[in-house]
DNA sequence: AATGACAGGGTAAACGTTTACCCAACCATG
DNA sequence: CATGGTTGGGTAAACGTTTACCCTGTCATT
């Protein structure tokens, strides 16, 4: 069994009381002590229980998160700037993955609410299904929804604005002399698929292009993108861009593209959404808005902090403007 | 405060004793107490506080992990398939990041440590610069490593076979008619790095081929396979093809050569390790040697639980056979 | 009918901390 | 010299469970 305080504080002869004071620093004790707490708990090794503590102080340090898949990348990256801010101030994260599913999202919920966690941040899966069990768990301790957002009830978010950035990919295509543009993104059951959607609308109808090109929606999966690619060029004739709700099915759509032959950004411009790690490898490199994860990290503890200290604080849904990259697959080198 | 046992068996008129009882079966209590029991925990909403349980049972059913860099594509993989398997047993997975620094994984560890996790699983930093974090936490609980170990500390690991992975990438590109062969793979302070450089050696011996081309060994970085790449680029001839240590660098080389108009297959093979989620979406998509996520995690997770039952388990160090998985980077399509 | 096994209930200790509360000594102030 | 504040120490309760231990009643066996 590890070494506790009582055999630090037998070492050094003083009360229990007396080495929890000296070795958590809450209350002034008296130099040597002090000294022969500490020279005790060096000695023996001591590391505090956390469980203990935690029991005792009703908080555990520690935040829990749930992605809907972490091997998804663009969440890894989340999560890890998420995992060094709570660093910062000696916290641990409790890492859980809902597999794209909202039962099991339910369910590790629930265990990181049984672990008693400090808070909770979420990436929900679907914007109604992971309705009740966010609300549910709201009551009961800080939740903070990021990147996505669930529907019809309010729990703070912090997130990129999902339309401004679509606007960002439309105009910049737009720009360049492109009046047919196709959308390809995912259904509208996530917030980022509804937020991408509009914001691809709505910048097609102030630019005023025609929407006479599909806007095939899936997955935001490479594999979907592949397919949405094989859709348009089964048709007779090719949009000037394709505007791509992630990073991952433009490159699903760039992969298709290439194998038909089709040239970007000669032949058709493309943009993605995240800027994840691959981007700028892909062939050619993305076009993409950037997701700022260290921000977005950044205000997600800031915000759930906020709610730890005071659970009245008005629900606050923060939406960062993020920045268009411009890459080689709308820009060609010459 | 939430609902605690004391207040459901009150509420069943019954002791706690026979509250927990029902609510954990430990024991047989007759069926209508526990019919009281369950009915008052329901609509108590009852919830066990897992660290006042963690406490008293010495097990918090949580195991820790730490890794290099979360976002590095290849080992969210592994935290997935490890998260997924914890899920089936019930347990949940404290994760870290070690920021590619001994000395922060070392206080990451100890974090884990305090927060007495039953299990640690770790990804080490460094061959040399882990191993004294890693001698002294083995010693306080059970201890996995996967993918690499430390060097000179007798500890379980699991992982694939490098030195076989990097046969398999050598024997394949000469079986395609190449003679000269580069090597571009990371530096030798981790057992991957260290694994995989020997695996080439030993693979280019065996075939008896002259070892006439640079062995260039920086990072796993794609960025390392660019400026590798440019080296090999600024030579007076070309190598017939290029092992790459991962699938990064694989993919960082992929990208110079694309820029400098070389092409590959044709011109030179290119051959990856891991087989990262882009691997196959890589222009050209990209010969790899894959490493089986599912069995590692499988394997990692058996090995912590035969630990865990019995501390005196003799060590193992499993070495998973990995596959070839041949793509375009080497085939081409006719 | 005595005995023993067994089933099912409760009481209370224990897990390792932190901290409310109490107390003694000391010091400054009037 | 009495008073009151401050400083630094200890005692013990509390956090919410689980479980060792004890007790009582029932039933089968002799």
């Amino acid at each position: 069994m590890a070494v506790t305080i009582r055999e630090v504080a037998e070492r050094a002869g003083v009360s229990v009381a007396t080495a929890s004071r000296v070795l958590t620093g809450s209350r002034n004790v008296s130099v040597d002590l002090a000294e022969r707490v500490n020279e005790a708990a060096r000695v023996l090794g001591y590391r505090h229980n956390a469980v203990a503590r935690a029991l005792r102080r009703g908080r555990t340090n520690t935040i829990g998160m749930v992605v809907p898949e972490i091997s998804n990348p663009f969440f890894p990256a989340i999560v890890e700037s998420v995992e060094r801010r709570l660093q910062m101030t000696g916290r641990d994260l409790l890492l859980c993955d809902a597999q794209q599913d909202p039962e099991i999202e339910r369910k590790r919920i629930m265990a990181l609410v049984d672990h008693q966690v400090d808070g909770l941040i979420i990436i929900p899966v679907s914007a109604k299904a992971s309705h009740t069990a966010l609300a549910e768990v709201s009551t009961r301790m800080p939740v903070v929804q990021v990147d996505r957002f669930v529907e019809e009830y309010a729990a703070d978010w912090v997130g990129v604005d999902g339309s401004l950035g679509m606007s960002l990919a439309v105009e910049h295509v737009a720009s360049l002399g492109a009046t047919g543009i196709a959308l390809v993104s995912a259904t509208l059951d996530t917030s980022a698929g509804q937020q991408r959607h509009a914001g691809f609308e709505r910048a097609m109808d102030r630019i005023g292009h025609p929407r006479d090109w599909p806007q095939l929606l899936g997955t935001f999966r490479a594999e979907w993108g592949r397919s949405a690619a094989a859709i348009l060029l089964d048709g007779d004739r090719l949009p000037d861009a394709v505007v791509c709700g992630n990073d991952e099915i433009a490159i699903g759509v760039l992969g298709e593209f290439r194998r038909r032959h089709v040239h970007v950004p000669d032949d058709v411009l493309i943009t993605g959404f995240d800027d994840i790690r691959f981007a700028a490898l892909a062939d050619p490199p993305l076009t993409t808005v950037r997701q700022p994860h260290e921000q977005l990290a950044a205000e997600c503890i800031r915000l759930l902090d906020a709610r730890a200290a005071d659970p009245d604080t008005p629900v606050q849904r923060i939406a960062i403007a993020p920045t268009l990259v411009v890459r080689e697959s709308t820009v060609g080198t010459p």
